[in-house]
DNA sequence: GGATGATTATTAATATCTTAACGATTAATA
DNA sequence: TATTAATCGTTAAGATATTAATAATCATCC
């Protein structure tokens, strides 16, 4: 077989990982009553307070017509505002608001304890060979035609 | 910050990276009017012939709820049959049509070249490291509790 | 300065994910 | 053997992905 075994792929290999290291993560969310997308449009928020929506799609690799619907929601939860930009009126600005900044003191610890726990059960020169390898799969262009 | 940056966590990480990997190989799946998960259906059916739904599932990291809804698809497109299992009427086998195992040939080659494009845009010795590492990181226990 | 072309957010349609629950069947057990 | 527990496929409800298209706004160019 040219792609030796199916099981193996990379790409299989990749959604592997990601079942085997997210759902840890998701209980937690799910204790705040977050999904996983919304979890990661306040955590680039958190940072940077305030972000277009499509700088914070890109951001939290959410797809724009995914991220509408994931901010009216949050939106729905007081958790986030939109406001429409002054300088450029095709833009909109997503927001947190008070209740939306405070959550971080509750989310952030747990998931960095339970981020430090995962790091800690892999050998630590696999783990940082596969963020540097990951980093230069992610750089390849998009290879356009 | 515990979890550096956001970007870089191992998470984000893999998301990023199957971004970039993932958009080549749906357009040739498009081109044969197939979804992504349909291709990981018939690619593990072209090998097994036929399977329990259960086992197709955790051969193709589907969840099984949404897996059912796939070969319905797949049954709608005549390229699979459901057939009920004698010795243990709760199974259902997936089974592929005659359509379903013809379409093999048309698909694969232009799959395997993608593969083998992807492969050589990355340095040999990344790529392999990647595998193991991810193979490694896939081994973690679901962390029960 | 108005037609043309790009950007930004959004809607639409279909497919899939996530979590919980349910019905049918089989296995285990008292 | 009647009951209880486990397994298998499925349904349900809400949220998200994928792809294409659209309305509003802005930039450009002649």
């Amino acid at each position: 077989m040219a792609i030796d075994q199916f099981s193996r792929s990379l790409p299989m290999m990749l959604y592997r990982a990601l079942d085997a290291v997210m759902p840890r993560f998701r209980k937690i969310f799910n204790d705040f009553g977050l999904t996983e997308q919304q979890w990661r449009v306040l955590r680039v928020l958190w940072e940077h307070e305030a972000m277009t929506l499509n700088r914070l799609a890109r951001q939290t690799l959410i797809p724009a017509p995914s991220l509408v619907g994931i901010v009216d929601r949050l939106e729905r939860d007081h958790l986030v505002t939109r406001q429409r930009s002054q300088a450029d009126r095709r833009k909109v600005n997503v927001v947190l608001t008070s209740q939306g900044a405070a959550l971080e003191d509750d989310v952030m610890p747990r998931v960095a304890m339970a981020y430090a726990e995962l790091k800690q059960s892999v050998d630590n020169e696999t783990w940082n060979g596969v963020l540097a390898g990951l980093q230069e799969i992610a750089a390849i262009e998009a290879q356009s035609s």
